[in-house]
RNA sequence: GUGGCUAUAGCUCAGCAGGCAGAGCACCAGAUUGUGGAUCUGGGUGUCGCGGGUUCAAAUCCCGCUAGCCACCCCA
């Protein structure tokens, strides 16, 4: 009979083991403080939406185009699992009737998101972000807040080095004069484009100016840069946030690259990145404004802003510094009886627990076999039972660390191990 | 989605001009006179990722698949 091959873990998904949970509550708890500590409040909504709230935002993103993952259809709705998460909280807001409320709603949300994408290292098919959105503030002010936000979780859990980029996209009424003038720029260059830029020409024409492709790269820099094109409203919201950015005292570079592919983004986008790297699946922290989006999911217009971090990408950074936390063993006290009693060893164990974390070991081992796993569990005392002790109700308590050893009754437990 | 590298014990890996499956660590048992750490002794715990092919003979050569890593694309 052939063994069966074990099942293993989904492709691109994986384990969180207890070794690395201290690294991951550092990186929650320090997201969870700042946000706050910044005056937000935790929201949580469904990993399921439905379909059709996914591609209204999405529509022309990898990220729901190709890397969506569509449930089978039960009942009538079509769902699917969200890929990101400001799609879902602005839906909530709305629903939820916190427009109603005082204006902005400040709101953070920490929780797993699902893209079909090819895993690499930082890029997993379920991976954590750590989202902050302020949703009906229209001023700088909450653009250079998210972004102080952004850079206080970063430097909070331990990642000092970084680079910030920031952009100004414009808005509905001075991208489309820019676009123009793009596409103008380009359409002469096209046949000297990658076949996927080509397409963006007629389709996304700002998605050129993020193109990686080193056959475009050249002439990335004779073409016009939208910062020199925005409204008066629009060069005025981005004045207004390098000035609070200035003023904060954080550093930051202009990146006229750095775009957004959707129509409901509008001005402000900066992405973080670490000091040292240069590679590509990188990026620790990404956001923006989102005026469109609320319209997009047809709710009243409603302006927004926010960013979503990369918990994954961050909790690596922590682990690669290597400054890890001591592993906690997992019970202060075991409980070993030397013999076959389980119902006395439990009952001691109950005892103890009313003190200390405690946990027994049931296994028919020679006395020797369960010291050594008692040392390596790292515990710090150890509760002996003989099978005389358990019929007297007594017990020999071991200090793991002096070796000293003392022998008591049941009822004394609990103060001697305090 | 494209390309490259990799897959042998619990872990890290060696073995590859085809000829009995190995090391270190870990683990288990024992000794050190009743119960741990240090030391010593003994133990291999394996469908060589999966499926086919070539061969007298395949961990080793060939093909396919799966998974991981790296780069691209993209993104957190």
């Amino acid at each position: 009979m052939p063994r069966a091959q074990p099942i293993k873990a989904a492709r691109g998904v994986r384990d969180i083991l207890p070794a690395t949970i201290p690294l991951w509550r550092q990186a929650e708890q320090g997201a969870a403080d700042v946000a706050r500590r910044f005056g937000y409040q935790e929201i949580a909504t469904p990993i399921i939406e439905q379909l059709e709230l996914i591609q209204r935002v999405g529509e022309d993103t990898d990220a729901v185009a190709k890397e969506l993952y569509r449930l089978d259809k039960r009942g009538s709705q079509e769902l699917a699992l969200r890929p990101e998460a400001t799609a879902g909280v602005v839906r909530a807001y709305f629903e939820g009737g916190l427009n109603q409320g005082p204006q902005p709603s400040r709101l953070y949300l920490i929780g797993p998101m699902f893209r079909h994408d090819k895993p690499q290292k930082g890029r997993y098919r379920q991976f954590f972000q750590f989202n902050v959105e302020v949703i009906g503030g229209a001023s700088s002010g909450f653009d250079a807040e998210v972004i102080e936000l952004a850079l206080g979780w970063l430097n909070e859990v331990g990642v000092q080095d970084l680079r910030l980029e920031l952009n100004s996209i414009g808005d509905g009424k001075c991208r489309p004069a820019y676009l123009g003038r793009l596409t103008e720029y380009y359409r002469p260059l096209k046949s000297s484009l990658h076949a996927d830029s080509q397409l963006r020409l007629e389709r996304n024409p700002l998605r050129l100016l993020d193109s990686k492709v080193a056959q475009d790269q050249p002439f990335k820099a004779g073409a016009p840069k939208i910062t020199d094109y925005l409204c008066d409203e629009c060069a005025a919201h981005w004045a207004a946030v390098r000035r609070l950015l200035d003023a904060a005292g954080i550093e930051y570079q202009h990146n006229p690259y750095l775009v957004r592919g959707l129509d409901y983004y509008t001005r402000t986008v900066f992405e973080f990145y670490p000091g040292g790297a240069s590679g590509q699946q990188d990026a620790l922290a990404s956001g923006g404004r989102y005026d469109g989006l609320a319209e997009a999911e047809g709710w009243p217009s409603t302006p927004g802003v926010g960013f979503a971090g990369g918990l994954d990408r961050v909790v690596e950074l922590i682990a690669a510094k290597g400054d890890q936390a001591a592993v906690k063993p997992a019970a202060d006290v075991l409980v070993l009886p030397d013999g076959d009693f389980a119902v006395e060893a439990a009952e001691v164990a109950r005892i103890c627990r009313s003190v200390r974390s405690t946990a027994v070991d049931y296994e028919p081992k020679s006395l020797a076999a369960k010291m050594r796993s008692a040392n390596k569990l790292g515990v710090k005392f150890v509760v002996l039972l003989t099978p005389e002790d358990a019929a007297r109700r007594s017990a020999r308590v071991r200090d793991m660390a002096s070796g000293e050893q003392t022998e008591l009754e049941w009822v004394e437990l609990p103060t001697r191990l305090a």
